[in-house]
DNA sequence: TCTGGGGTCCTAGGACCC
DNA sequence: TCTGGGGTCCTAGGACCC
């Protein structure tokens, strides 16, 4: 017998400019955008006293200072969005410990217990009043029976909305919405989808031809049907936030980088950067992948996996520089990433390491078993015989 | 509107193993 | 002789989300 259950789902209104403004009440009613620049590229988050001029996340700066001359545009502050969020998913947990953080603004909380002790919407305006007087951020609560419905309900009222969605009211409240804002469903999809007459998300849940439609969304046609039904039986998970899959760090270079030196320099500090976040976290990693993104904006990766994890910065930046190698072109470059995946908690594997280090075997003295090695810890040869490094 | 930076998950081909 | 079926891992690329 399925239980019915109560799920919440949480998200931050305009999060990094509302933290701005509880640093700063003086931003509060004042449009702001948050950009790392003032006079070019794109916003991030725009404010509801922007959004009224019609600006809004990922528009140009240029074009919101068009259409609102007056906006503040204020540099982003992540190291204060990240100790926000942290204080935000604190407080949630003194509601349930059934929470589920979903990204640095938003979450999933099974309040299906909870439902016995309190009203779920007496508990979702508890919440939104505490997190609005602890830390001043407006948040909007979607109710639902299932995660896809909470956070379908979470964006029908923004900001500071609650709404209540249930599987009976998905035709009349949710199938007369536009595809697009189908979660999941994203602007390379919009088209194909249209081309084939769906143009709400009722068309998508009434469309007859599944061949058709597998066409465009592939493996996860079924599943896609069900969510515009109502049904979703994923289940909020506490454990998923804490096993991070990988950890990038890219940057876009204004008036590209022209020269090999350059670019390596770049992935220097991006691998640095990676490192220092991976030892943070107490990780190691299996795969490395650099990332190059040309004038021409057409994106190329290179990625490779160890036979063992490391943390080891010689090991990561080595890596980095062989894919990089392999990716160079002698073209200008407008971005530059690295990032690491396939990760394990460094303690887990300390006590693997403890285990395995007595077979170890060192006894090796010319350079052609050194380089034996070297490639043993790779899946593939990194080093041949007689290589001589590019420059 | 000429486009940041952090992520997650999916796909598809190939290598390799049984 | 000329080729099964299942599974896992690796790699490159892409869609999507906030």
């Amino acid at each position: 017998m399925k239980k019915y259950q109560i799920i919440f789902h949480v998200d931050l209104n305009a999060f990094y400019a509302s933290c701005e403004a509880s640093r700063n009440p003086a931003l509060k009613n004042h449009p702001v955008g948050i950009a790392p620049r003032s006079d070019r590229g794109i916003l991030t988050t725009a404010n509801y006293a922007a959004r009224r001029y019609g600006v809004n996340s990922a528009m140009n700066v240029i074009e919101a200072k068009r259409r609102c001359p007056h906006i503040k545009i204020v540099p982003p502050d992540f190291a204060l969005y990240e100790t926000m969020s942290s204080q935000f998913f604190e407080r949630l947990r003194l509601f349930t410990d059934q929470l589920e953080p979903a990204s640095i603004d938003e979450g999933y909380m099974d309040m299906t217990e909870d439902a016995n002790t309190m009203h779920p919407i007496k508990r979702a305006e508890m919440i939104q009043k505490d997190i609005m007087d602890n830390l001043s951020l407006p948040l909007s609560i979607g109710i639902g029976p299932n995660k896809f419905l909470a956070k379908m309900a979470s964006d029908m009222k923004k900001p500071l909305g609650i709404t209540v969605l249930r599987k009976r009211n998905v035709k009349s409240k949710m199938w007369p919405l536009p595809i697009e804002q189908m979660h999941g469903i994203g602007r390379k999809t919009v088209p194909n989808l249209k081309l084939l007459g769906i143009h709400t998300i009722g068309d998508l849940a009434t469309y007859k031809n599944i061949t058709k439609l597998s066409r465009f969304l592939g493996n996860q046609t079924e599943s896609f049907i069900r969510r515009a039904y109502g049904d979703d039986d994923s289940v909020v998970d506490p454990s998923r936030a804490e096993t991070v899959q990988s950890i990038g760090n890219s940057k876009t270079y204004e008036g590209y980088l022209h020269t090999y030196d350059a670019m390596l320099e770049a992935l220097e500090g991006l691998t640095k950067t990676v490192v220092r976040r991976l030892h943070d976290g107490e990780l190691a990693c299996k795969t490395i992948t650099v990332q190059v993104r040309f004038s021409d904006f057409t994106n190329h990766s290179k990625q490779l996996s160890r036979s063992h994890h490391t943390e080891r910065h010689v090991d990561i930046i080595e890596a980095v520089e062989h894919l990089f190698d392999a990716l160079y072109d002698e073209k200008p470059v407008s971005l530059l990433g690295v990032s690491v995946g396939h990760l394990e908690k460094a303690t887990r594997l300390f006590r693997q390491l403890n285990i395995f280090e007595p077979e170890t075997p060192t006894k090796t003295s010319n350079v052609d078993t050194l380089l034996e090695r070297i490639n043993a810890q790779y899946d593939k040869p990194l080093l041949k015989k007689g290589f001589k490094s590019s420059s």
